[in-house]
DNA sequence: GTCTATATCAGGATAGAC
DNA sequence: GTCTATCCTGATATAGAC
C-alpha cells in the first residue's frame, strides 16, 4: 500500500536523521532500508526539504501527544517533569540517536527556512508545557527551589538537550543520567 | 609562509565547522576562503579526518588556556562560573556559530574514532574544571544551592551546550541568556 | 608549497516506460 | 507507484609538473 511506504520512509528517515544528522543520510540510504529505488522516493517526497518538513510535523504531533498523556496521567508537577525526562531518556536509544529537534538544530544551516521555523515552533511548545509544569510545581511544592517558571522551563529544555549531546558523545545513557541528576533530585 | 597558510586553514575550517557542522564544509570552501586551490590543502592536511583532529587539538588547548586565565583572574567561584558562561556566550557569535564541541558532537557519526575520543577528552576536562569551581563555590558560598560538585558540573555543561543549541535555533543570543538565567542567578 | 588535471564516488533530482 | 536510465553537481583524494 502507498501510505505504508510513506510511513516506512518517514520512520527510517527519522531514525537516520537522529543518528546521523540531516546531511548524514541520503535517499539512497532510505531506498535500501525501505526496499524501493531511490527515484521512487521522489514520488512520496519530491525534495529532501519536503521530507524534513513532514518529519518535523510528525515529530511535533507525536511529542505533543506524549506531553498531553503525561499531563493526564500525573497529578504532581514532579511526576510530570520526571515523565518528560524519561521521554528524552528513551529517545536516546542507548546513546545511538539524538532527539530530532537537537539533531536538526545542529543542522540548522542545511535546512530550509520552513523547517527551521517548525523547529522554533516545536521548542516554544515544549517550553510552554514545561513552564506550566514549573508553575504547578511552585504551587504543589513537589519541585524544590522553583524561581521563575518560564526561566526554569528554558533552563530545563537546555539541560535535557545538553544531556542528550553529552550522552551521544560517549554513546552511553549513563552520561545522560549524570547530567540530569541535579534536576531529578529537585523532584519530591 | 607555509605555517601562515596552515593557520589560516585552521581558522576558516573552525568557523565553517561551527557554523555548518563537519559535513557542512568542504575543501572547496576552504580553498576559496584562503585563496589557494583545494588540492593544495592536502599538502597541509592529507585527509579531512586529520584536519578535524588538528581542529580539536587546537580547540582543546585554546579553551583550556582560557579556563586557566579565568581561574587566575578570579578569586570567587561565582566569578569563575560567570567567566565560563561569558566564554560560551561569546562563542555564539550572535547565534551564528556553535562551539566546536557541540557542533562536532552532533556530527558524531561522520567523525573518525580519533576525533570522537578527543571530544570525550575535551568534555572531561571542562567537567573537571567546573567541578573544582563548584567545590570552591560550596566553600566560599558564592554559588547558592550547590549539591554534589561533580553532578553540578555535568548539569552546567549540559545547560551551556543546550543554551547554545537553543540560541542557534533562533539565531538570537538573547535565547542563550534566558536559558542560563537560573544558573547566573545562583552566582552571588 | 602550490599548481593543473583527473579519478572516483555519491548526492539530489528528472524523464519517461511500465 | 515503482522502475530504469540519466543528468548535474560537488565531494575527497591522488599524480605529477613547476
Amino acid at each position: 500500500m502507498a501510505s505504508d511506504t510513506k510511513t516506512a520512509l518517514l520512520d527510517f528517515a527519522e531514525q537516520a536523521a537522529r543518528a546521523r544528522g540531516f546531511d548524514g543520510f541520503s535517499y539512497a540510504d532510505l531506498a535500501k532500508s525501505v526496499g524501493i529505488r531511490k527515484a521512487s522516493i521522489h514520488y512520496h517526497f519530491p525534495t529532501k526539504a519536503e521530507l524534513s518538513e513532514a518529519l518535523m510535523d510528525r515529530y511535533h504531533e507525536t511529542i505533543s501527544a506524549k506531553c498531553a498523556e503525561i499531563t493526564a496521567s500525573s497529578e504532581k508537577a514532579s511526576d510530570r517533569l520526571l515523565g518528560l525526562v524519561n521521554l528524552y531518556r528513551t529517545a536516546l536509544n542507548e546513546g545511538k540517536t539524538l532527539c530530532l529537534c537537537v539533531s536538526f538544530t545542529a543542522s540548522h544551516q542545511s535546512l530550509s527556512d520552513a523547517v527551521n521555523a517548525k523547529i522554533s515552533a516545536f521548542r516554544s511548545a515544549i517550553v510552554k508545557w514545561l513552564q506550566s509544569v514549573f508553575a504547578l510545581g511552585k504551587d504543589d511544592a513537589s519541585i524544590s527551589g522553583v524561581s521563575e517558571p518560564q526561566l526554569e522551563a528554558f533552563a530545563t529544555l537546555a539541560v535535557l538537550e545538553g544531556a542528550h549531546l553529552a550522552a551521544r558523545a560517549d554513546e552511553d545513557v549513563a552520561v545522560f543520567d549524570q547530567a540530569v541528576a541535579v534536576l531529578v533530585a529537585r523532584c519530591k
